[in-house]
DNA sequence: CTAGGTGCAAACTGTTTGCAACCCT
DNA sequence: AGGGTTGCAAACAGTTTGCACCTAG
């Protein structure tokens, strides 16, 4: 589910906004837009120093991924799991929730359609212009339900 | 919305488990008895030392409210405010999810039916033995967008 | 009397910020 | 050359923990 669009965009509204090209963001673009679901700062970080692309310090990998958000090609998604997770903003057709399991703390993407259009349709009657919605089911995997 | 028959349960559950009283829980269990939405530590902190309540440290408000959790009279709500909310695990019939406005932090609850359905039957459909849902919409209250 | 409950202050952890060096453009 | 970009280390904020004292049973 690697994603080259969603780079090219990126980098598009980067230039788009008068931002120069750095190392550090090019790396966390190309991480961000190969990896489907939600990592932390921390994996992030992880993932970078020991991957193909070079390192980035964590007040970078803040900073972009704070920046990133604000153009809204990253969301933030909240697990309960103490620290926050970041996924790029993923086109329609691949616009996923998660799942989160409370014993291993394993994150899982889900999609389904009649869940979308419930939100689609309470977003309506409700007294908040929404502009995005998350949804997090906490539960227990398979492993840790049997073992 | 205050719900004594939540008090009573919680303080119930409690002598089961061979807890003595304390000055401090009863305050807190008397607080979230009363307030149906979500509230933040310090938001609880504070309401107490300044209502009619008694003073309750921080510590103890953090370690109560985990005992709490743990027991499964309260919960965690994530609103991807920084802080954690917490508040009373309620009765079906008052089972409700949140709408954060993102430009002023307003928290206020809402609570649909076709939503619930479409949770309850997807929840049947997904690799994982689903015990909470949390959903968080996230916008602009009508103060935000207009002002 | 004994074990759980509480307050205080220090410790922790994830995140943010100040600042100097760096590198696109 | 000039201003955005990055790394390092220090600063922060919310939360947790160690420990001594207090209190219910």
């Amino acid at each position: 589910m690697s994603s080259p669009g969603w780079i090219d965009r990126a980098q598009a509204l980067l230039a788009a906004e008068g931002r120069k090209r750095g190392g550090a963001r090019a790396a966390l673009l190309e991480l961000l837009g190969g990896e489907s679901c939600a990592l932390t700062a921390v994996e992030i970080e992880d993932a970078l120093r020991r991957g193909s692309s070079r390192p980035v310090s964590r007040a970078s990998v803040y900073r972009i991924l704070e920046e990133l958000e604000g153009l809204g090609l990253v969301q933030r998604v909240e697990t309960g799991q103490a620290m926050v997770r970041y996924e790029r903003v993923h086109d329609h057709d691949e616009h996923h929730h998660h799942l989160v399991c409370d014993g291993c703390g394993l994150v899982m993407p889900f999609s389904d359609a009649g869940l979308e259009k419930a939100i689609r349709s309470l977003s309506e009657r409700v007294p908040l212009s929404v502009s995005e919605h998350e949804i997090v089911l906490h539960g227990a995997c398979p492993d840790c339900r049997d073992g």
